[in-house]
DNA sequence: TACAGTGTAAAACGATCATTTTACATCGTC
DNA sequence: GACGATGTAAAATGATCGTTTTACACTGTA
């Protein structure tokens, strides 16, 4: 593996579990395996290390949703809680810990809800027979949201309860 | 207002705002308009006084969402965000911040989330005639998680989506 | 008037932080 | 066989962190 994906996976990692701020620098060359010197050369900074981190975790979770049910939306996050774990959204984690005062942050977790959205969109569109649904399709958000949350302190049983809640919403608005 | 509660609320808005770690000691003495002696005198740590802010949190959290039905459970949800803002639960945060790993927080977080399902169960039950339905409950929990976690990027409207979804839910399970 | 309680202002503490620097090793390539 | 790129190890930098300390002022009460 080249030494800036093992960097940005080592620091997700990190990040993932103690939290961006509670994550110093000594720990992420250690777990890097790589001298400070070297991360820097690489990431710049630890804001830009950050902002990398970000778009690999958007990029994983975009090929990770590349799904046109909603069934197949919620599996595909049981999935990832199951691989991954579930420790809250990323993103929002990263908005909350910067109190959204750091603007590539807070662009980087709008473009990725923006894009969570959009697909979301796309599902129900197919779901209802091509209708254009914004309001239906940002309860779906919110269900998968809240799943993510709830996950946090219930576990992966959450999702579970998401998917068949989204499910009665969609089969109510085919009626 | 009593120095104490004086400085809980300062704290709880500087944490809220722009974050727990990020949030200095000498921000806190200055917005509690108060020297660092006496700030460690009534909080004895910024650890104590996280789990201060939070204690506090939970009580006024509560008190709002003294409610006996879904709506007014969203309604509630709805004038907290008009007057406290929507920058997602704190407890989350705070639980995401340190990544669970400090006792005293993931504590206060399972506590307060265990109340919030309790509640939400025991409106769950008066909405559909006394009967215990926990699968129910939990898709209610969800949508309010997810409700305050999408208005962070999608605003309060989201609330109301959420208020919708919960009603077609309740409605379904009466049926 | 003496005193205990509660406060301020500001310096000092040691630790930790992100970042930079110095000095040196390895390796493929022209 | 010189060289540029890429790496390591480790010390130094200056800032910032949470916390403690020193020295002093005000206030109500016995």
């Amino acid at each position: 593996m080249d030494t800036k994906t093992k960097l940005i996976s080592a620091a997700e990692h990190l990040f993932d579990r103690h939290g961006f701020t509670a994550t110093g620098m000594d720990k992420l060359t250690q777990a890097a395996g790589m001298s400070s010197r070297t991360l820097y050369k690489h990431a710049g900074s630890k804001m830009a290390l950050i902002t990398y981190v970000l778009a690999e975790r958007h990029r994983r979770f975009q090929q990770r949703t590349e799904v046109d049910s909603v069934e197949a939306l919620f599996g595909a996050l049981e999935e990832w809680v199951r691989v991954e774990g579930c420790r809250g959204c990323l993103f929002l984690r990263a908005h909350g810990e910067t109190g959204g005062d750091i603007p590539k942050i807070a662009d980087a977790v709008l473009a990725h809800k923006a894009s969570l959205y959009e697909k979301i969109q796309e599902i129900v569109s197919l779901e209802t027979g091509g209708k254009h649904n914004p309001e239906l399709a940002e309860q779906i958000l919110i269900l998968f949201e809240g799943a993510t949350a709830a996950a946090v302190y219930r576990g992966a049983e959450s999702i579970t309860s998401a998917r068949i809640a989204a499910s009665v919403l969609i089969q109510q608005a085919r009626a």
